[in-house]
DNA sequence: CCTACTTTTGACCTTTGTTGTACAAGTTTT
DNA sequence: AAAACTTGTACAACAAAGGTCAAAAGTAGG
């Protein structure tokens, strides 16, 4: 979900993952990863994406948070009804 | 949260950290420590312990999740937005 | 108040898991 | 064929998990 996110703002600002590696100074290979779901995105690039991409900083972190949530509760057969009781532990 | 369930689950079933420590073959520091939500439960003791204190299983399952899921979530700003989202998509 | 028992605290330790990264080679797209 | 992307493997660094031990501190009963 947030990869396929991620490809979808790169492709729309027209960008190749090489430019997008050579502003984050990483691998080509792990862009890929990323946009694959293969590798979590770091959350140290969060802000520097949100800028190259034009979309708020906390939009993308709402997606990068919801990710690690459902990542999280994978494969747990109590994932629904843990996710609303910490919601509603949290109001 | 799930410090405080602990004890109070065991108080009710008549037990001190001692006992539980036993059954689970650790130290009772750590009994402490877990109760105070000072360390982390292990997964591996859900089972034995829904069974010394008459609990099911699923529920003490769904707690330990839900604290997972609130540490995850602990001081991000988006942290009720990205529940939400996650919710909605796993449905 | 003593003392025996329970619980907490703090420091420490080892193992395991995850992350972030790199490189090479392979595949797909243009 | 060149450029872009993917895939496999490896690895060091680091954090977190899952404890232990000894000592301190709380707590009841006699």
């Amino acid at each position: 979900m947030l990869g396929a996110k991620l490809k979808e703002l790169r492709e729309m600002n027209g960008y190749v993952q090489r430019q997008i590696a050579a502003e984050l100074e990483v691998d080509t290979a792990y862009i890929s990863k990323v946009e694959n779901d293969e590798k979590p995105l770091s959350k140290s690039h969060l802000k520097k994406l949100s800028k190259i991409y034009k979309i708020s900083e906390r939009e993308l972190l709402t997606i990068w948070l919801t990710d690690k949530i459902k990542e999280l509760v994978k494969n747990e057969p109590t994932a629904k009804e843990s996710i609303l009781l910490a919601l509603s532990e949290m109001k």
